[in-house]
DNA sequence: CCTACATCCTCTAGCGACTAGAGGTGCAAG
DNA sequence: CTTGCACCTCTAGTCGCTAGAGGATGTAGG
């Protein structure tokens, strides 16, 4: 048994020790077996289910489905449409996020080339927040 | 004078009636004066202000960005060299986070397009969470 | 004038996903 | 034995709102 402590859990699983706590807190993550000192005392399993964990935030999954895919990993014999229903509605989303993105991106591009660099009542930027109707894109 | 009530001034400018009071509770909008029964009445400078908030806001800028832009448009004078970098940090922000979404994108596909829809224990969606080597991109 | 109802008021608490800090204990090295 | 870091619990703060309680005001109809 190499059993590690939550410092060096976090420094293996790039997830920060109170983040670590936190999710034992909202029982993403099983509360581990202690020390005699009452210190957590973490399994390579855990680093597991972090990494997992991990992955799955960067990707921009919320916790609860994170939950719900996580309870999926513990189960493989069912069925993986939640899985798959999961990961599509985030597709869907990022792939919303991006293009309302690229419409900012083309607004804040308009407002920071049209700056000549003078005095802000000849600012590109402040007269295009100013005034919704000079924006290129219809965005929002 | 056209004076206007809170509700009013919502409708017209699309920000919600507690946000505008958010907003003045933060110091970003002016305490309007008041009626005789204490309601709050909102001038027409006051929705060119409460849009201004709104466009910014749309556009992704933090409440503090957006103080600052507005101490700009109330001094017109100065130089905007300061609106300026705060519309290409923004920018710059928006840049990255298309890069990492479009990486985001692309490994969700592979997720998604790879899920037999059979079993948990065959599904791409919980492998490639539980396994960042098998991500396409190297996107964190 | 009275009543009904929408809108307004203030104040507090909640959201998500952490993060920061206070105040105290455990543990390994010098 | 003491120094100093890592650990413990607990509470409160972050951001930008949003929801709700509990009460006052404003307006339209009878």
């Amino acid at each position: 048994m190499k059993k590690i402590t939550i410092g060096e859990a976090a420094r293996q699983s790039g997830v920060k020790v109170p983040t670590i706590r936190y999710y034992e807190g909202i029982g993403l993550l099983p509360a581990p077996s202690r020390s005699e000192g009452n210190q957590r005392s973490y399994e390579p399993s855990d680093l597991d289910r972090l990494a997992f964990i991990r992955h799955a935030r960067e990707l921009g999954f919320e916790v609860e489905s994170i939950r719900t895919l996580l309870s999926l990993q513990d189960n493989p014999g069912q069925s993986c449409s939640s899985a798959d229903a999961i990961a599509k509605a985030r597709l869907i989303e990022v792939e919303q996020r991006i293009r309302s993105l690229l419409a900012l991106k083309a607004e804040l591009e308009v407002m920071v080339e049209g700056c000549g660099h003078g005095r802000v009542d000849q600012c590109r930027v402040i007269e295009v927040l100013a005034d919704h109707g000079k924006c290129m894109h219809p965005h929002h």
